[in-house]
DNA sequence: CTAGGTGCAAAAGGTTTGCGGTTAA
DNA sequence: TTAACCGCAAACCTTTTGCACCTAG
């Protein structure tokens, strides 16, 4: 189970220092929390209604950029879809299954690093990576 | 240089087979040609007009997502902006310069292959797979 | 107390679609 | 010849924004 923050502890999530903790955050938070299966925004916002029903779509937005800028959550990017959240904030990537859009985190194998992989001109400073793959799962 | 798609050989590359090469199709194909800087579809537009009038932002997506089906082109995604389009059909990823918008191709070293860093379930086909980078170029 | 969030509705992009006319093969 | 494509404009969806009110710290 993981550790929610309550009204006791509210920004002593080691990535939400200085992030102001509104009733409408933590319970997005809370949402990406409690199904880690990578929901849309709309998804988000639906599930966020249930437990707070005056909660509007514009601010479920809000909320999820607030808590990217403050890297509590991750912002997960398909093909011609709308954007993913992911509140796995370990390194790794994203499979999504053709069929039936499922998403599923994909660690990376330990020691292994990315940037071993890839031709990177010099001094380049990388902030960010995001490694997307698409195809068939097995069943 | 690149081979252009004449009238000649409208299918003869590889990667167009049963693509129908209309006139607006193949000035899209070559504004990607011939300038390899990922364009956005509306920097496609902009420059296409410039060699045929009439031609449409539609069209310009339409011709896009045909290029893209028919693997003649890939589709890149960055955080919070449109598609870009580039015709590299090598393993590579892209990075993305972070004040300057400039995006350029991160080859893969030799030899690598990105499944062997990750831990992929068992048994799953991958048919694309995406790499983007942001962060900041030395210059 | 007050800087910063929220709700709402409206606007802003980006991308897709429907339809009547056109064209590649 | 004709299935597929194009141009146009309108529709569609996701995401952002402006403003008046509210609230966490």
């Amino acid at each position: 189970m993981y550790k929610k923050l309550t009204d006791q502890q509210p920004t002593n999530h080691p990535q939400l220092k200085g992030l102001r903790m509104t009733r409408q955050r933590r319970e997005v938070y809370d949402v990406l929390m409690s199904h880690r299966d990578h929901p849309t925004a709309s998804e988000v916002y639906e599930r966020a209604k249930s437990n707070m029903a005056g909660i509007s779509l514009a601010t479920v937005y809000n909320c999820l950029e607030a808590l990217v800028q403050h890297g509590a959550v991750r912002q997960v990017h398909f093909e011609r879809e709308s954007s993913r959240y992911c509140p796995n904030l370990t390194a790794h990537g994203h499979f999504q299954d053709e069929k039936s859009g499922t998403v599923i985190d994909v660690p990376l194998k330990k020691g292994a690093s990315l940037t071993d992989l890839l031709d990177l001109p010099e001094g380049v400073q990388v902030n960010n990576i995001e490694i997307t793959l698409t195809g068939k799962l097995s069943n």
